[in-house]
Parts: structure tokens; sequence; C-alpha cells
DNA sequence: TTGAAAGCGGTACCAC
DNA sequence: GTGGTACCGCTTTCAA
């Protein structure tokens, strides 16, 4: 007797009926779990779907129903904590939805998001999330939804784009550190971010295309002029787009006769280098530097002084989006939901008086 | 006139072939780019695309090509840095080959798993790239191998699975570490795992079915022995497969009075843990304790003390992979490569002479 | 060089 | 309940 398993070079309907002796149709309605079927031909046509090894070809299926039952996710970066952290919250919203998950990083970089988008597009995935480079480059995107795809916004959202957009309150949290530093006495203090300038130097909130960001350093000026504190825009420095240009940029600024006495970081990649810098340099924290970085990372808590963070709700953030994106793929309709979620300052012992 | 963009609902080769006056087929030709076409009837089909805002449909294309220009990525948890990283260096690869990344979060657990491969499949992707979750349960990979799916397993490999591995040289890593512990006095070294028994105890490394651990708990079982030291299966721990897990465990080992000298952590989540646990129960590291973590995590050096850790080359390891796959898609044949990347001990100031 | 037509593997509509 | 069949959008012979 022959033994060896079915040569499966693709099993199709069409085999599985013949074998289970019914028509194509038949087959299919049983396969694909739609339309009547009487129990006796279901029961042939699943031990013969069994015998042969049968496996759906979603790629077919995909085209006649036009639902490929995938999302497509488009981030800055997996490696960064954050958005690891985001994209885990999204899959696990989706897979329980019943979708698959195809990730594409940009490196922050419009063309690349925008092949990134195109490749989805092509790949007809059901829905899109984005964590846009920049919100004012989004044409890309404004195409997308023209051409009737659900779109979520992750992190960063768009005034002109109206589409469902998760984002934590950003401004309201940089307000709260940047306070907190001032009544400590602190003056200069540096705001640290990865988001760059064509000429790598920050003159106005305005020249920030990152959301998330740009509202931050507008919570950051805002707080500052408050305090009649001027000129504080010298004191943003952008570009700190990988570990060696942050240490760089880090060690620089701090070993000016004028360096800052209290630096915010953009993320915890910055925050780390920032630490290390310090090391390096025998400047004590809190008492030389007062750190606060944005994202509780894990290893905050332990390093010595334990860091001072703004703790974003992120897998909140990725899950949010999802949810909202999976209900729009269930046919919800409605006016865009722009959700804030909120942060919360974690206390821990990084900042202190600034020495006047 | 009429300004408004081209209703773009589908706009198909047969809508493009019919404006620009030519037959389905040369459109196809021109927009597909094969085949032989004069240079007016290209300039006119590309012109028509244009107009009409034609997107080719992957999905169609895929169905009659056989090819997705998709590569399946299943992986234990990617919010682990670890895997964070290899996927990085597997998305880079295989975006410059051309290729996209389904990626598919296994938690470490073979249904899941089992699962996703499923999906995979169905989803018709060209290639995969697995850490199987248990290297003794891949019946599914076989399948996936059967049907001619070009398979490369990642830091965990198969013995009775012929197909490209790359994973890391953990057994002489562990080795190494646990040498030296000896040399500096220790006897009582724990080995802390995620790896889980069905029991939650630790018998022998036979029961360990992640293959990279298994080799590491066999390496620092035979220096063990080789010293002399009897018994050291007791001090291997399993299952801290979450923070909250890890930390009771560690807490429960590091209170009793014949408490471990010195941990061997597994990964960087658990010895970051470890590390937290010491602050609390106010161990010193490495005075009362010392430590080396696997995975040259980016905390790690900014801790005090900073971590000794076993360096692995993380992102060589998912590159390497891809470029072994992406190599069996461009058609090479020949038997499996089975690559072992070098790690190599970063001595910081985490261990130290055990009190005796 | 170009066109007609046959698939790919499903789904879905319409008779029977 | 079941079978026949026309698609879905693209690729790919095979002729012209």
């Amino acid at each position: 007797m022959d033994q060896s398993p079915p040569r499966n070079t693709s099993v199709t309907v069409a085999d599985v009926a013949h074998k289970a002796g019914v028509s194509k149709a038949t087959a299919a309605r049983v396969l694909g779990g739609y339309g009547t079927v009487s129990d006796r031909v279901r029961e042939a046509v699943t031990a013969a779907a069994r015998a042969l090894d049968y496996r759906p070809n979603e790629l077919a299926r995909s085209m006649t129903t036009g639902r490929s039952g995938t999302i497509g996710v488009v981030v800055g970066d997996i490696e960064n904590p954050f958005f690891s952290l985001a994209v885990r919250g999204i899959t696990d919203v989706a897979r329980q939805a019943g979708f698959t998950v195809i990730l594409i990083n940009s490196g922050e970089d419009v063309p690349a998001e925008k092949a990134a988008i195109r490749t989805l597009l092509a790949k007809r995935v059901d829905g899109l999330i984005v964590s846009p480079a920049k919100e004012s480059d989004v044409e890309h995107l404004r195409e997308a939804i023209r051409s009737g795809l659900p779109l979520a916004l992750l992190d960063r959202g768009s005034d002109t784009l109206d589409v469902d957009t998760v984002i934590a309150d950003d401004r309201h949290a940089a307000e709260g550190v940047t306070r907190r530093l001032i009544a400590l006495g602190h003056r200069r203090i540096a705001y640290l971010t990865a988001c760059d300038t064509p000429d790598h130097r920050f003159r106005t909130a305005a020249d920030i295309n990152t959301g998330s960001v740009r509202r931050r350093i507008e919570g950051f000026l805002g707080v500052c002029r408050e305090a009649n504190l001027d000129g504080m825009e010298d004191w943003v420095h952008v570009g700190a787009v990988t570990p060696e240009h942050t240490h760089r940029m880090a060690a620089a600024m701090l070993r000016t006769p004028q360096r800052p006495t209290a630096i915010i970081a953009s993320d915890s990649l910055i925050g780390l280098e920032v630490f290390k810098v310090c090391r390096e340099l025998d400047l004590g924290i809190p008492g030389d530097l007062s750190l606060v970085s944005f994202h509780d990372a894990d290893w905050t808590s332990v390093t010595t002084p334990p860091v001072t963070v703004v703790r974003q709700p992120v897998y909140g953030l990725g899950e949010t989006a999802a949810k909202l994106l999976v209900e729009r793929l269930n046919g919800k309709a409605g006016a865009a939901n722009r959700i804030v979620l909120r942060t919360e300052v974690v206390d821990r012992a990084s900042i202190a008086d600034a020495r006047v």
C-alpha cells in the first residue's frame, strides 16, 4: 500500500470535490463554511479534505471576497521599545479579531513610508495603522483614505486628516515636567529629540513634524514663557537620530560652561544615552544634572539613581488604535475618533534642585 | 471640466488597456514589465495608467505567479529586545531583496506557533523564518518543508530538521561564564531561564526544548561536572516566563540561607528582574551576588554596577537567516547550512570573588 | 509586436 | 440541498 503522504502540490477545492464525489460548489460550501449542506455530504467532504490534506488558498479567497484578513502597520522603528510595545498591543487585538499583521518599518523616513503604504495597498490589506513620520506630509495617507481604506493613526495625529487617531497627552506631560523643573530652580533646561529639521537647528515648534514631539515642545516652551524664561528655543536640540548622534550632542552640550542643569529626553533611547554621557563626564545625577525621560522603559527603575520618567500608556496606544480599526473593518461608520490617553509622571530620583 | 480625481474603485489592467486603446494582454505586458512592447504602445499605456491612477493588485498577481513576495516570520515575542533586534535584521535584508515581512508572535506557545504557520501557509508566503518554541515539536515545520516552502531556523535549531539554521555558540558562551564564576570561587551558581517544563522543575537538560537554552544549560552543567560540582541540576530554575514570575522566583531563591552566590540569567529580561530583586533585598552586586546575563541589552552598561553579559550577534542572527532564505528563494539549491555565530563575554563589574 | 483566450483557486448567483 | 458557471485581476501560452 502506498503509505506516502499525499503529494500536496496544492490540493484545491476541485480535488476535494472530486474525491468526495460532489460538485465543486458543494465542496466549496463546506470548506468555506458558508451556505447549507447536508450532514452526509459535509462529512464526506471533510473526510476527503483531510485525506488530501487540503489547505485553503487565502490568496484566492481574498481575491474574490476583496478582504485579505490582514492589517498593515507602519511604524518608525520596531527596535525602539516604544514601538515594539505598541505593536504588541496592536497584534494582540488583531489576532483576537482574526486579523494578521504585516509590519513595515519606515525608519522615520517619508519616502520609505510612502513605499510601505504603496506595498500595503498593493497587497490589499483591509486596514492600516500608521505612525506618520511627518504630520505635514500625509498625501499618501490621504490617498489611502480616498481609496476607501480604513486608517488609524498611532501616537501622531494630523489636523488635516480626518481619521481615527490615538495619541497620548504629550503636551500636558511636557508641561508638567517643565513646571516641576522650573519650580526646582532650573533655568537652563534642554529638550533633546530625535526629530530633525533640514538644517538640524531648532527655531520654532512648527518646524517639528512629528506631532507627539511637537506637542511636547510646545508644552515645554509654553510653560517656560509663562515663567518668563525667554529664548528657550535655543535649548531645544533636534537630530538625536541614533545613539551615536545623541551621544555626541549630549557630550558637546554638557561640556560647555553654560551647560544645562536639566535635560528632558524625548524617548528612552535618548535618556539612556544622556545617562551614559553623564557617567563618562563624571557628572552626578541629579547633583550636577537633573534628567527626565519620556517612556517608562524597563531599565529606568534600576539605574543609580533611578530615572524620573513620563509613563505613556504605550501598549494601550496600540491596543486602542487596533480596536478602532477593527471596528471600522466590521463596518462601523461615524465621525473619526480622536482619543487622547493620559500619561503620568513616575517620580524617581533623577531630578533635584538646581544649584544656582 | 471634471477636475475630481478618478474614482479609483480598483482600476484594472482592462481599464487601462481600454483607455490606451490596446488589448488587455498588451497593457498587462507594460504594466507588469514583461514581454516586449513597442515604445509607442508603452507610452500610451503608461499615460493611461497614470491618468487612471492604476495600482497593480498584488493578490491577483501572486495568484497567477505563485509568488507573493512575502516572507513569514514567527518569533517568541517581539517585545523581547532580543527578538526585536533580530527582526530588524530580517526586515532590513528582506526589504533590500524586495520582500515584505509578515510577523507573527507565538508567545513561545506551540499551538500558537502551529496556527501561525498555518496562517502563513494559507497566505502563501514565499518562505519562512521561525524561532521554534520547542525543538521537539516541529511536525508542523516538517510539513511546511514537505510542501516545498523554504524555511530558515533562527536562534534555535533542530537536529531532526534538515534546514538552514543560524544560531549563536550558546554552549561555548555558557561554558566560558561558568568557568569564570567557578574560578572566582563560586559553588552555588543558579541558572535562571524562561523555558519551562511540565512540572516547572528541572531534572536534565533534555527536558529543555528551546535549543539555545538547552545548549547553554548543557555547557553550564558540563563545566560544573568538570569542576567536580555535583547536583548542579538543582540550581537550574525554569519557568521565569514573565517579569512577575521571575521576580517571585528570584526573591524566593535569594531569601534562603543557602542562596546562590552567583546567578546566570538566560536573557536580559530576567537579568533585569534579578537586578531589581537585589535592590529590594538590599543585596549588593557583586558583593553579595555575582550576576551574568545573556544578551547585551542597552541598559546593562548604565546600572551600578554595570552588568557583565554575553553579547550575542543578535542583529546578525536575523540578518544571516534572512540572507540564507533569500538565497533559497532565488533558487539556490544545496545542503542545509548550519551557521553558528560567535558570542563574546563583555566584562563589566557585576561579578566578583565568592565570599566563602 | 500584438491579441485572444485559458487558467490560478476560490466565491456566489441562479437554476434545478 | 446541490450543481453549473460566471467572475475576481493578472499572467501566460499560442496564433496572427
